[in-house]
DNA sequence: TTCACAGCGTTATATTTTTCACAATTTAAA
DNA sequence: TTTAAATTGTGAAAAATATAACGCTGTGAA
């Protein structure tokens, strides 16, 4: 398979999300390039390019068929059985990521959370086993997770990281306000929340365009 | 000005986090290009290349001067004085930003949070007056806010994001599973987990390299 | 003092990503 | 049946972004 861009697969995720609506919510069954785009922040072009990366085919009558192109996303994206996730640090932001996704995606769900805190472990949090981080190794291995979650503090985060990563973890989603160093072949997106919105702010008073 | 890209600003932003560590917690005072690389994720000519656009120069010798780089830095970015930023939606993950968020930032502030829900209303949450979102737009008015985070259900994300802008805002930092949609001139940064967890999933057992 | 070296600033080159543009295709109306 | 209109798929062009390359400068060792 060739390699395919970060970009890509963040729109082709993104167009999921818009054909779900269109399929469940508004009963459609086809769409055309320049609908999927202007719901999905892409351009029209930008879409045709991305479907033909992953092979389907429209018609030029009545663009794209809803279902099918779902599917042929499903298989492009999804693993093949259902995956488990950890998430590492149970604060406030980490509730609440647990809350906010699990139920949203179909084949993923956080599984898994570990804190260090005595009060946090031990128990059922929205409905994931805790543990400590201490046991962090072992039960990633045992569970072969792949994808981590990082809500620890930034003084912890590298060394969390490290072990997910012995323990065989590829991904790695990180919101700690630090930049990982990881091995080549380790995948790692940073979504700190400061630096994002120091960003937005700069773009709120330098709106030239966009 | 010249226009700046966004993703060179990330990457000063980013700088920024890292110089300041070396300063106040190692006590450093000149960093070379390589070394802000590789705690950035950047490379080193990416580093000189960024720097080179904000005007701050360096010598061979030593590399940059912390200090003077972050003053640089700062007059770049920041605004000029202490800006007030509006939340809306003060549910698990609304508060965790809030929590989150402020003190960590010198010039930004979240100040005014927004919900429906009438128990969270016209209280004190972490440190910020919440009012009910019907009087989103004579408070973001008259406290002239240009910048929001939304946090609500992907339902009402769109009228909210409408509100926003009808009363002033110019910078959106989007955590609603939703495109929105909005006018020439207005910043968006959509955070949607669901879609970054896929992707880090995908990546994750699609790691070739990166 | 002279030399070798390391790193900066910057121009040039390469790569990636996006947009443009248009033949081919399908429908619907005339 | 022919024509007109709209949209796809895709090569080619353009724009954006990243990497490489290199002269220049200051430092420290010989």
């Amino acid at each position: 398979m060739n390699k395919i861009s970060d970009k890509k697969i963040e729109r082709i995720i993104t167009y999921r999300r818009v054909l779900l609506r269109l399929d469940k919510q508004l009963g459609k069954t086809h769409v055309f390039s320049h609908q999927l785009a202007s719901s999905s922040g892409a351009s029209s072009a930008q879409v045709r390019r991305d479907l033909m990366e992953i092979g389907y085919t429209g018609s030029p009558a009545h663009g794209y068929e809803i279902r099918g192109l779902l599917d042929s996303i499903g298989e492009f994206i999804d693993p093949d059985q259902k995956e488990g996730i950890a998430l590492v640090g149970v604060g406030n932001l980490g509730r609440a990521i647990i809350d906010y996704f699990n139920g949203q995606s179909s084949k993923l769900e956080i599984v898994t959370v570990f804190d260090v805190n005595p009060d946090k472990i031990e128990r059922v949090i929205s409905g994931c086993r805790s543990y400590h981080v201490k046991d962090l190794k072992p039960v990633i291995i045992e569970k072969k997770i792949k994808t981590a979650v990082i809500t620890v503090p930034s003084g912890s985060a590298q060394s969390v990281a490290d072990e997910l990563i012995e323990a065989g973890v590829k991904g790695i989603l990180n919101y700690a306000p630090i930049t990982l160093t990881v091995p080549h072949g380790i995948y790692v997106e940073n979504r700190d929340m400061i630096t994002t919105l120091e960003k937005v702010s700069y773009f709120a008073k330098n709106n030239t365009n966009k």
